[in-house]
DNA sequence: GTATCGATTAGC
DNA sequence: CTAATCGATACA
């Protein structure tokens, strides 16, 4: 597992570190294992899209907590997310965990989500947690002394070729609000993708012309 | 209290 | 594009 320490700093950061490391969940029915491909960073109190804006909830005080702990919320009545918490301190901050690649407890992983290539399992957040069986149970969770954690060693290359490294960059934001997309891990050859602004509000009106 | 919408997904 | 489905949030 990662330290705290790894936790302990701006959630861009550990985002960005995150990437090409892989999250483990050891479940009694056996141990579940995942690139990490795609994330996302909430960053402190003042971000806008963030669970953070609006002041601490009951549902939101994981955020508010140390870092290092996995923040897991309930949303549109049927899919849970899991995020890290990051820091510095009690910052409110958080990295979602949006794809990962497959590596291990694929049968499992199956099992929850249906017959799908392995591409398919964990893609999108909702069904990331799904496939990894993370419930609102995991809320709060220890990541850094517990079952679920994040692996320690980092993307490498050997030479031109990742070793260990994402296969996938960040996606550029498709979103409703603001939301910060991160370049892909550097470790990763190929255009980047920069900062992706708020690119438009919910309640849209189309009957005129488009913005 | 009641209405609205969501850090999403599957299906058409 | 929409339904699903419930919790959080906004507003009367």
């Amino acid at each position: 597992p990662l330290s705290r320490r790894f936790y302990d700093r701006p959630s861009i950061e550990v985002a960005r570190a995150l990437l090409g490391r892989v999250l483990v969940h050891v479940t009694r029915s056996g141990r579940l294992a995942g690139r990490i491909v795609e994330v996302e960073a909430y960053d402190g109190p003042h971000d806008p899209a963030s669970h953070a804006f609006r002041g601490r909830t009951a549902r939101n005080a994981s955020m508010f907590g140390p870092p290092g702990h996995a923040y897991v919320y309930f949303t549109y009545g049927m899919h849970f997310c899991l995020n890290l918490v990051t820091g510095p301190g009690t910052r409110p901050s958080a990295v979602l965990l949006r794809a990962l690649e497959p590596i291990e407890g694929l049968g499992a992983m199956r099992r929850r989500r249906g017959a799908l290539p392995a591409h398919a399992l964990a893609r999108g957040p909702g069904n990331l947690a799904r496939a990894f069986g993370i419930t609102r149970a995991a809320d709060g969770f220890d990541l850094v002394t517990g079952a679920l954690w994040v692996s320690r060693a980092a993307p490498r290359r050997e030479g031109r070729r990742i070793v260990s490294g994402p296969r996938v960059g960040i996606r550029v934001a498709r979103t409703r609000r603001w939301r910060l997309a991160l370049d892909r891990h550097p470790s990763v050859s190929g255009p980047r993708v920069g900062i992706r602004g708020g690119a438009r509000q919910k309640a849209v009106d189309r009957s005129g012309s488009p913005a």
